[in-house]
DNA sequence: AGTTCCATCAAGGTTATACCTGAGCCCTTT
DNA sequence: AAAGGGCTCAGGTATAACCTTGATGGAACT
C-alpha cells in the first residue's frame, strides 16, 4: 500500500508562516512523508484566506505570531469562514500563555517550534486524525485544572488577560503608543485606551508607565527567555 | 570550474538555532549551494561550543534568542574563544533592537528571519567573503547616526547626554513618569520635559514611547552587563 | 574681553494622552 | 431569559506631552 507512490490519498496541507526559512524547513519534513503533502505555502492573513480558498487543505499549519494582524484572529476568522477545517498553532512562545486561548479560538492543536520534528510530525497526524494536539505537560495541566473544580492559580496573571487585551499588551511591550496601536488594528483610540484600563486592572498596576514597563519587560522575556 | 561536483572546497557552516524546524530549512537551503555546506548543528549553548571546536567551520549561524543563555551572551564567549571565526546573527526580532547590539559584540551580520532565502543566501556569502551584513534599512540608519552626530563614531549616541539628561534617562528606564522624576530630583516638572526633548533630539526619537522604550532597554542591558 | 556654545532651569500655550463613567452589541453560560 | 464577559466606542476632565521662548551661568574658542 505504501509503495503504491502518489496513488495513495495524500493529505493536503497548507502552511501559513511569515518566516521563509521555518516553511522551507517544515515543507521538507511533510513532503519526506508518504501521506502527508504540503498544497500551498501563505505569509500573512489575506494570503492565507486565498490560498484556504484555492487548495483546498485538509489541514493549516498556522503560526501565531504573523506580521500585520496575529495569527489567534486570522485563526477566529478562518475559523468562521471554514469550520470543519482542522488548524494546527505553531509557535514559539510559551504555552501556558497561548495555547489555551487558541484551543478556546478554535485550533485543534498547539505545539511549540521548539519541539523535534518527530514530535511535530505526530501532532500533525494526530490533528488530521481529527484529535486534539497538545504536549503532555500542558494536557496534565489542564485536567488538573478540570478536575481542581474551577481555573487553577495561573502561573501569571498575565494569562487571565483576553485575547485582544493581550494584543494590545504586547504592542505597548514593543514600544508602540496608544494612537499607532489603534491604526495598526483599525481600532478607535478610545477602544484602545479602554483595553490598557482593563489590563492594568487585570495584572494591578497604577499607572501608564507601570504598564508599558512591565509590557516591555514581558515582551523582553518572552523572546529571550 | 563549477562542474567539477564537490570538488570545489566548500565552505563549512555550523547552525545554532534551539528551532529544529529552522534548522532543516536553512540546512536545506545551504546544502543546495555548490559552494556551501552545513558542517554541523547545535541547539543550546554548550554544543554550539564543542561543534565549533569539533567541525572547524568558516561560519557560525546563530540564533539571538537560544534556550538557556541568550545568543548575544554565547556570541561574545564564542568571539573570545575563537576571535577569527565569522557569525552571522539570525533573530525573529526587530533589528532596531539587537543589530547594533550584536554587531558591537562581534558578530560581522544581522538578519532577521522574515527575510527571503534569497536575502539569507546574500548574506550568507557575504559574511564568508568578509564583509558585514545589515538590512538596507538598517544600514542607512546607521550611517545616518555616524553622520548626524559628530565627527568620530560614538560607540551610543547615549553618550552625548549630558550628566543631568542621562539621569533623566535613567529614571525613566526604571519605569517613572515625568512627575515623580521632577519631585526625586527637585525640579520643576517643566526642566524635566525639557531634558526629555532634548534626550529625545540627541537619540533621534520621535515620541514619549520611543523614548521610554530606549531608556527602559538602556536601563536593562545596563545591569545585565 | 567678547562672543559663541550649551547645559540647566523654567514659563505659557496648544495638542495629545490618560483616566473615569457609561453604554451598546455579541457571544457563552446558566 | 437572564447574567456575565469581551469588544467596541463616546463624552468629559485631568494630566502629560510637546513647542516655543527665554533667562542664567559656565566652558571654550580666538
Amino acid at each position: 500500500m505504501k509503495a503504491n507512490g502518489t496513488k495513495v490519498a495524500q493529505k493536503r496541507i497548507l502552511l501559513v508562516d511569515d518566516h521563509p526559512l521555518l516553511r522551507q524547513g517544515i515543507a521538507q519534513l511533510i513532503n519526506q512523508q508518504a501521506d502527508l503533502m504540503v498544497c500551498g505555502e501563505a505569509d500573512d492573513a489575506q494570503k492565507a484566506v486565498t490560498a484556504i480558498e484555492t487548495t483546498k487543505p485538509d489541514l493549516v499549519v498556522l503560526d501565531i505570531s504573523l506580521k500585520g494582524s496575529s495569527g489567534i484572529e486570522l485563526l477566529k476568522n478562518v475559523k468562521v469562514r471554514f469550520p470543519q477545517l482542522s488548524i494546527l498553532m505553531l509557535s514559539m512562545h510559551d504555552e501556558t500563555v497561548f495555547a489555551q486561548r487558541a484551543l478556546r479560538a478554535g485550533a485543534s492543536g498547539y505545539i511549540m517550534k521548539q519541539e523535534s520534528t518527530d514530535k511535530i510530525l505526530g501532532a500533525l497526524r494526530k490533528v488530521i486524525n481529527g484529535e486534539v494536539y497538545v504536549s503532555d505537560r500542558l494536557g496534565a495541566r489542564m485536567l488538573t485544572q478540570l478536575v481542581g473544580g474551577k481555573v487553577m492559580a495561573p502561573s501569571s496573571p498575565i494569562e487571565e488577560l483576553s485575547d485582544r487585551e493581550l494584543e494590545v499588551f504586547s504592542l505597548i511591550g514593543q514600544g508602540h503608543g496608544t494612537r499607532p496601536i489603534a491604526e495598526k488594528l483599525h481600532l478607535s483610540v478610545k477602544t484602545v485606551e479602554s483595553h490598557r484600563a482593563h489590563i492594568k486592572e487585570k495584572l494591578h498596576l497604577n499607572s501608564a508607565a507601570e504598564l508599558v514597563h512591565h509590557a516591555i519587560q514581558w515582551v523582553q522575556s518572552e523572546s529571550i527567555g
